[in-house]
DNA sequence: TTTGCTGT
């Protein structure tokens, strides 16, 4: 494996290089492949399997994911699921394409026995070698490691905390202005949200985009990050579900700029159509609610 | 409080 990488990073990719790391996917990819598309042997596949009791942590598992994903995939892209959240990756850009989460009163639930500071920021061994990032892609950046699936949402468990802070669940975020302090406003906001529902679904991922150029045309740009090029995000977005105790469905959506923001900005001001990130993301989001169900929009009543 | 960084 050290070959391929010193052959990716020391000279060019060449067919050969390119033929043989599409092999070792392939072949690492193949028992998930098989089962496709029973959507949750797909997510068993990808779940760690470095567990004592694999058997009785899978249904476990299968169980919280079907609970978390209840109203539908955004997409199918690279599922990862952990025991409390669950990821699709993007390997190009070496981010995620989005995480979900369930937050409910008890899984936000402050236990004094989970340490936050007991946990690593540590690298996905679950992602070939060829497109997962590493703690030195952001070393000296500027960057923070930014994590999707917030550590603050899974403090009522260490293993679901610490299941946080793999890299395939950050993305570099500007720290100051804006992940210590705008978005960590908007995470904070939707863990509140708890208190008033009983469930609360929530979606976060990454945007890029397109943005108008000196000459007039529209260009995607983003930085990449070390030797992995991770991509820097232009934008953030999450969209949030609710349920309320008649069962009835509201949903707010946010995007924010991956920028300093002022602190005054009230996170209404961010707010936008969930299918403007649809449409950007190429995602769907809760596209297994019923509509009936849905009440309100940012809001507003539909 | 929660979000992270750097340097030893």
């Amino acid at each position: 494996m050290m070959f391929f990488r010193r052959f990716l990073i020391g000279s060019s990719l060449t067919l050969t290089g390119f033929l043989a790391g599409s092999l070792i996917e392939r072949r690492k990819q193949e028992p998930c492949q098989k089962v496709f598309p029973g959507l949750f042997d797909a997510v068993y596949a990808a779940t760690p399997v470095s567990l004592p009791d694999v058997q009785s942590h899978k249904n476990v598992t299968s169980n919280r994911i079907s609970q978390i994903m209840r109203f539908g995939f955004p997409g199918f892209d690279q599922i990862r699921s952990f025991d409390d959240y669950v990821l699709s990756y993007d390997r190009r850009n070496r981010v995620a394409h989005w995480v979900f989460e369930h937050l409910t009163p008890e899984t936000v639930k402050h236990n004094p026995e989970v340490d936050r500071a007991k946990c690593d920021f540590k690298r996905d061994e679950t992602v070939h070698p060829f497109f997962r990032s590493d703690n030195s892609d952001y070393k000296h950046s500027g960057f923070d490691r930014g994590h999707l699936a917030a550590a603050g949402n899974h403090k009522a468990n260490q293993k679901h905390c610490e299941d946080t802070f793999f890299l395939s669940n950050m993305a570099p975020q500007v720290g100051k202005g804006f992940n210590r302090d705008a978005w960590n406003k908007l995470e904070k906001y939707v863990r509140k949200l708890t208190k008033k529902y009983s469930n609360v679904y929530c979606c976060t991922g990454p945007l890029y985009l397109p943005r108008k150029e000196a000459d007039g045309k529209m260009y995607v740009k983003y930085q990449v990050l070390g030797t992995n090029s991770v991509a820097v995000p232009t934008h953030f977005f999450k969209v949030v579900v609710c349920e309320r105790s008649d069962g009835r469905l509201e949903m707010e959506a946010y995007v924010m700029p991956n920028q300093v923001i002022n602190d005054e900005s009230p996170l209404t001001m961010f707010q936008v159509p969930p299918e403007t990130i649809e449409r950007a993301a190429g995602l769907l989001f809760f596209s297994q609610i019923n509509r009936r169900h849905l009440v309100s929009i940012n809001g507003k009543n539909v």
